[in-house]
DNA sequence: GCATGATCATGC
DNA sequence: GCATGATCATGC
């Protein structure tokens, strides 16, 4: 039988014959591994029978349906998607910046059929198992920020500024960098200065949520938005969320605690945490936020004290250190949360006049790439120093220890993270070391605040 | 007052 | 019991 004669459904099941099958066992053509996109390969000549080309239209078009490979990986945190699902380049100058039903994102992209492969980087591609394969339409909901995300990119390029274009102006549909170095640039409508080559991309953060949302149906995310939450081109996610905290902006600590009726006693580590649950309506956990996970929003939550300084830095999850000296900084999950994460930053603020902590602002963030490099030198060197061997000294206030410190990098440095100092995990040496994290210092958080 | 080691509160 | 966000504590 033709492949062409399948329908959506047949599709599906046929796909489903091949979950935890290898490439290797796939493949009929002997598609040697030194090809990139390797997994598509096998997937469309030896399961759909047809090479792989860059046509404008889908790979089945009498099914509207566009084949798409991605990796996961195994990470501390269960499987997350590897990178952003590439899709088609953007032709800055025959793109349709008017409607987005005409570009051509909606024209190949309407549906995919997307194939999740178990990545392991000790695994030649031919020894990569499938693990899923789902046809995947967007959300009602989902399909609103990628209009509105849509409509970022276009404006960009209406205004002249396609060279200006960054993965971080959006939420879930991304423009990401698409060439083989960063001299692959193109002629833009509406400018003379040519911006480098992109494709539009949907967002790892994306991927992993999806993939999630498949695999454990009775996942612990909640949603906090619904199809009319949020109008494309008038009204966005951040738009939605700022709306939220509105009504709350100059309403004390106190008062917003007895609000939403909870107990300010013994919840001094917490209060601000949990005022924000409330603000958002969340029943669970804030880290289960549903658009939160999509677009790799990180809410934190930041106090100034009555000197108008930043008192505490932030924290980050711990790293491992048996972990780290095997890592390369881009596959890092510090790398990954300070490149592609976006923070939400919520503030509270010492009023002098009252005497009171009061919700004073909601900000938006993402860090620029030249304080990522910070990161990547404080990581770099947090990696050597363990390889090397940590020096541990005994002091009068704990253990001190020669990993990066805060006096060291303007932007990051490594502290301890645990339940108390006996929470420790083993070194290369086999000495064990109280948990460590990396934070960004107090200072710089109070320059991104007060920008 | 700051820097940095240590610890608390919560949710799963 | 653990991970994590947030804050505490104290020597200098």
């Amino acid at each position: 039988m033709s492949k062409k004669d399948l329908t959506e459904l047949e599709v599906f099941e046929l796909m489903q014959t091949y979950e935890n099958h290898t490439f290797g066992e796939i493949d009929q053509h002997e598609t040697p591994e030194t090809i990139k996109s390797y997994h598509g390969y096998v997937v469309e000549r030896s399961i759909f029978e047809y090479e792989p080309n860059s046509n404008p239209f889908p790979d089945l078009d009498w099914l509207d349906l566009e084949i798409k490979s991605t990796p996961m990986r195994e990470t501390n945190r269960g499987l997350s998607s590897k990178e952003r699902l590439v899709l088609n380049i953007i032709n800055y100058l025959e793109e349709n910046w008017l409607d987005f039903y005409e570009s051509s994102f909606w024209k190949k992209n309407k549906k995919l059929l997307v194939v999740f492969y178990l990545y392991k980087n000790t695994l030649p591609k031919r020894e990569q198992k499938i693990l899923k394969s789902i046809i995947y339409k967007y959300p009602e909901k989902d399909l609103k920020i990628i209009m509105n995300d849509w409509l970022t990119i276009a404006n960009k390029v209406l205004s002249g500024q396609a060279h200006e274009i960054s993965e971080r102006d959006t939420l879930y549909l991304a423009a990401c960098t698409k060439g083989v170095n960063s001299d692959s640039v193109r002629k833009q409508p509406f400018s003379d200065v040519l911006a480098k080559q992109r494709a539009y991309s949907l967002k790892a953060s994306y991927m992993t949520t999806v993939y999630n949302d498949y695999v454990y149906k009775n996942r612990k995310d909640e949603s906090i938005v619904n199809d009319a939450s949020i109008q494309v081109g008038k009204f966005s996610l951040e738009d939605y969320i700022l709306k939220k905290f509105m009504p709350y902006f100059g309403a004390s600590v106190t008062k917003l605690a007895e609000l939403f009726g909870i107990d300010l006693i013994s919840q001094t580590k917490s209060i601000n945490s949990l005022i924000v649950n409330r603000i958002l309506g969340l029943k669970h956990d804030i880290d289960h936020v549903e658009e939160f996970r999509k677009a790799f929003i990180i809410p934190k939550t930041i106090r100034i004290e009555p000197n108008g300084k930043v008192k505490e830095s932030m924290s980050f999850p711990i790293f491992r250190f048996m972990e780290i000296i095997h890592e390369e900084w881009e596959d890092s999950e510090i790398n990954d949360i300070m490149s592609n994460g976006r923070f939400m930053f919520i503030v509270f603020k010492y009023d002098l006049t009252f005497r009171e902590y009061q919700l004073s602002n909601l900000k938006f963030w993402s860090m620029p790439n030249i304080d990522v490099l910070e990161c990547r030198e404080v990581w770099e060197r947090t990696k050597a120093i363990i390889i090397n061997g940590v020096e541990m000294t005994p002091t009068r206030k704990g253990i001190n220890n020669n990993l990066p410190k805060k006096v060291d990098n303007s932007v990051m440095h490594v502290r301890p993270h645990g339940r108390d100092a006996s929470d420790r995990l083993p070194l290369p040496d086999g000495r064990m070391m109280t948990k460590q994290s990396f934070w960004l210092n107090n200072d710089y958080i109070l320059k991104i605040i007060s920008e």
